[in-house]
DNA sequence: GTGAAAGCGCTAACAG
DNA sequence: CTGTTAGCGCTTTCAC
């Protein structure tokens, strides 16, 4: 004797006095059972206790309903809104997001695209551009739908949507320039394996370039995410008698640091020294003092994601690569002035 | 003629001369496939590009190898730590993770529990303990293996482990009491469908009551989960003549909100107005001043969550409910200070 | 240690 | 509109 735990696709259309197909449709293709039907097995499946089993349908090579998003870390402001977007988006369209982090180890990355695939997902999501070999060509050879998101690039292997980290270097750059500053100092993240900081970084070096101003080495400091690195490592640059006028961080966490660093050493900010962030981040406008920076929208390039995403699944047409730039915006703000003369 | 797009365990088995029971074999119980076997069978997978169908096993009633997390919001410091230690604890032991968000919504929660539960997965996270009854029936009903994360509780339905949201409060107005205020305000979020706020506020009160001190309505403030909102709701009580001389924070985030309000209305943190929070976020012990706070511990909450769901679904033996307790800690920091005279 | 055969729960034709 | 039939890709008894 068997002893079922849970009802199955049987049991409903047993009690509905239909058979397993026409249950089977009643959840795919509502449209194709007539309503009393319908409502018949809905009240068989409440009374049951049925839950379908995603894992059945996924097998006939149909739908598995999810999609997979890999990202480096979940513990980081930076990637919090972006998921929150793209996870939203996607539930909109009855995807559900299977999610797994590498900690900005490519080699697990690839890893975990492959744990994704035995899942069957239907989409990939990606953070940045820079990915294993191995990785681009297991999603072209299972052809696999994917975007990679937080960065544009007009030429890329997959689709991609974000902001332009490039032209962000460039605005920041350019405005504190803009404002008189010449000497001017770095505090960015290791740019290994971090294809957004180095385009930031790009970006700003190409504009000093082309306005003649030179940043000495010393004056290119490297620290990681965190406002306690960021504030420690900028502390000697800032006590020395002979420092920048402005800073330029490579990201808003670090400009908090820097601001810190700067006040604790009875700075002033900005008068004694402007400091720029590049995010905008949740908090950074109302920073005491509000922080200049770069608005990047990371919700609608998370969103942006997800939709074209869904339509590289969905629309059996569209399956050209899609490159999305999400503009970017100076915010200027309290944190930087005009160099007193 | 069937085009059959992708390499199936048949072809494996073909290209490696043995049946597809021994492919199979080979990944589910390796050391009962001879070495030799085995990795004649790993090179058939690897030139025929196989990778395994999670689906066609899970439909076995066997192991769909995730794990399902379900979250208020994403886009927040306050769950990010948690999740991340959550879902690496998980990866170590071979789950990938499931995520959805509901936004606060707990009819929502319950039917993306649905969802993640047609998706087989295996164990299954939650925050807090506040959910509908439903959601805690389905789950004994299905005898999904759970544990409600971030609030610890002597009595619950499901296994928990998080801080004693209730002892955090508690502890923090101790502190303050203890520094000699009497004049204290409350800002915090709205209790509704938050169980962590209501514990903590009800700890604050307690405490405060038992000390015989009185906080006047129009001193408890709410507000969201917002530096913004937090500063705006608290400015008009800064800037009443008749102030408080301590405030306590729901979490770091309005905390910082409020010494953002009093810093911007020229009042000093914490000579002329103590503000206290509870988190201990990242980044709150580099604030200018420092901020005096209850550390949670929210990694540990989330990796310890993983270990105890782990537990759950492979022990059969240990399916009784665990109850863990994460200790909570009082941060002394510079903003707070003894009431002056 | 390995193969043959019988499903797992569900869905997509195809009839009716 | 609904039922019948034939699998999807894999795992698991049972033999050998």
């Amino acid at each position: 004797m068997k002893t079922k735990k849970y009802a199955d696709i049987i049991d409903v259309a047993n009690l509905a006095n239909v058979s397993p197909a026409t249950v089977s449709r009643c959840f795919n293709h509502p449209d194709k059972v007539r309503p009393d039907t319908r409502k018949r097995i809905q009240l068989a499946v409440e009374s049951t206790g049925y839950i379908r089993n995603r894992a059945a349908q996924a097998i006939h090579g149909r739908r598995s309903g999810t999609v997979g998003l890999i990202v480096p870390t979940l513990d980081n402001a930076i990637f919090a809104t972006l998921i929150q977007a793209f996870s939203e988006q996607l539930n909109a369209s009855g995807f559900t997001m299977l999610v797994a982090t590498h900690g900005y180890d490519l080699d697990r990355e690839y890893q975990l695209l492959r744990s994704l695939l035995e899942h069957r997902v239907e989409g990939i999501g990606l953070i940045g551009l820079d990915h294993k070999d191995e990785t681009y060509s297991l999603i072209d050879r299972r052809e696999t739908r994917s975007v990679a998101m937080w960065n544009y690039h007009p030429d890329t292997r997959i689709s991609c949507v974000g902001a332009d980290n490039s032209e962000a270097g460039k605005l920041i750059a350019q405005h504190v320039l803009d404002l008189g500053h010449k000497r001017i100092a770095l505090v960015f993240p290791d740019t290994f394996e971090n294809d957004r900081a180095a385009n930031r970084l790009e970006g700003v070096l190409s504009i000093m370039n082309k306005a003649g101003v030179q940043i000495p080495p010393e004056w290119h400091l490297n620290t990681i995410y965190s406002i306690k690195n960021a504030r420690e490592v900028s502390a000697p640059l800032l006590s020395s008698p002979n420092r920048p006028t402005a800073i330029i961080a490579g990201n808003d966490v670090i400009a908090q640091g820097v601001i810190y660093a700067a006040q604790s050493l009875g700075l002033n900010v900005p008068t004694d020294i402007s400091v720029a962030g590049i995010g905008d981040f949740s908090g950074s406008a109302h920073l005491l003092p509000s922080l200049t920076t770069i608005k990047l929208r990371s919700n609608k390039v998370g969103q942006t994601a997800a939709i074209i995403l869904d339509k590289l699944i969905n629309d059996s047409e569209n399956k050209n690569i899609q490159r999305v730039a999400i503009e970017v915006e100076l915010m200027k703000r309290q944190s930087t002035c005009r160099l007193a003369i």
